[in-house]
DNA sequence: GGCATACTGTACTGATCTGTTAACATAAGG
DNA sequence: CCTTATGTTAACAGATCAGTACAGTATGCC
C-alpha cells in the first residue's frame, strides 16, 4: 500500500510546522527533520502550500477526534461534556510541546481571507462551533448557536492566554466562566 | 528635532508588518512601502528584530491609549467601562484594515517564550489584564483578578473569532457573555 | 531478465532574504 | 568655508528560499 510514506511526511511536517512556524520552515529543514527526500515531497505535493494544507487537514482530524472523545469520556451529559471541554483543554495546555493553536497561527501567517490556508483554518473553527451547537441543543439550550458562540469565545481566549502564558490557569478560568454561562443558558 | 524620520519609519513599518506579517515582510518591501532608505533603517535599528520590537512598542501604546479612552467615553461607571470594552472592540473589528491582533500574530510567528518578540507581545497582554483588574476593583469586584481574567478570555476569543470571520458579531456575543459574568461577579 | 514504482541524494536555478558598503546630497552651525 | 549629521541611491555579500533536474537505488511483479 502506498499511503505510508505520504502519511509519514504529512505527520512529520505537521510537527515541524507547529514547532517552528510556516514561513520559518524551509523545505530543506523539512528534508532534514523528516528524513524524506525533497524529490519525494514534491512528488506527493507540488507546492509547499499543498503540503501545509494537508498538514492542516490532518491536524483538524486529529484535534477534533481527540477533543470530542475526551469530552465524552469526561462528561456523561451534554452539559457535562461542554464543561469537560475545558478540562480537556487543560490537559492539552499541559502537554510538553504545547505551543498554541495550529490554526490561529496559520491564519496569523496567511492573513488574507481568500488564502486557501486561511480558509482551511477558518473551516476548522466553523466545524467546531457547529459541533458545540449540536451538543448545546442536546443539552436543552433555547439558543444553541449563541451558547456555542460564547463557549467558543472562552475556548479561543483560553488557547491564546495559554500560548502567552500570562495567566496561571486559563483553562480553569474559562471553565468557571463557562459554568456561569451554562447556568444562564440552561437554568441553575 | 530628530524623532520625525525614525518615528515615521516605525509607524509605517507597523502598518506593513500588520498587513503582511513579519517573516513575509522583507526589508526591501519596507523600503518600497515606507519610502525610507535601507541605510537609514539600519542606522536607527541595527536588526529587523529591533524594528519589530519598536513597532510592537508603538502598537502597544497606540492600542492601550485608544481602548481605554474609548472605554471611558462609552462607559460612565467602572462596570459600564468594562462592558463598553466590547463596544470598542466592535468598532475596531469594523475598521477597514482590521486583520486581528498584532500581538497574537507576533507570538504566532515568534513562538519561543524566550524570544524578545514573544515576550514583548506577552507583556502587552499582561498590562491589559492588570488594567482590567484595576477597573474591576473599582467596580467593586470581590476578586478583581479573576474577573479580569474572564473578561480577557472573552476579549481574546472575540478577536480570534473576528479574525476568522466565523461568527457574525463576535464583539456583541462577547458583550452579552460579559454582562452575565459581571452580574455574577458584582451582583444583579 | 525486463519493467515499473517509489524512493534517495545532490547539484542546480533564479529569486529573495538580512545586512553592508561606498559615493553622494542636503542643510545647519561654527 | 568647513564640519557634522542625516539622509539618499545603488550595488553588493552570503545565506536561504521554493522548486527542478538528473542520476542512481531498492523492491516487487510479470
Amino acid at each position: 500500500m502506498r499511503p505510508s510514506k505520504r502519511d509519514e511526511l504529512v505527520e512529520k511536517a505537521l510537527l515541524v510546522f507547529y514547532r517552528h512556524g510556516f514561513h520559518a520552515t524551509g523545505m530543506d529543514r523539512l528534508v532534514a527533520e523528516t528524513g524524506i527526500s525533497k524529490t519525494s515531497m514534491y512528488k506527493h505535493f507540488s507546492t509547499k502550500e499543498d503540503l501545509i494544507l494537508a498538514a492542516l487537514a490532518l491536524r483538524d482530524k486529529q484535534f477534533r477526534r481527540w477533543l470530542f472523545r475526551r469530552m465524552e469520556q469526561l462528561g456523561s451529559t451534554p452539559r457535562g461534556q461542554l464543561i469537560a471541554m475545558f478540562d480537556s483543554l487543560k490537559e492539552w495546555f499541559a502537554q510538553e510541546g504545547f505551543q498554541g493553536c495550529m490554526f490561529i497561527k496559520a491564519a496569523a501567517e496567511y492573513q488574507k481571507s481568500a488564502d486557501p490556508i486561511h480558509m482551511k483554518s477558518a473551516e476548522h473553527k466553523s466545524i467546531l462551533i457547529s459541533c458545540f451547537s449540536d451538543i448545546a441543543k442536546r443539552a436543552g439550550a433555547a439558543d444553541p448557536d449563541t451558547l456555542a458562540c460564547r463557549l467558543m469565545l472562552l475556548k479561543e481566549g483560553a488557547i491564546v492566554a495559554a500560548q502567552f502564558g500570562i495567566t496561571k490557569n486559563p483553562a480553569m478560568d474559562a471553565k468557571a466562566a463557562a459554568k456561569i454561562l451554562l447556568a444562564d443558558a440552561l437554568g441553575q
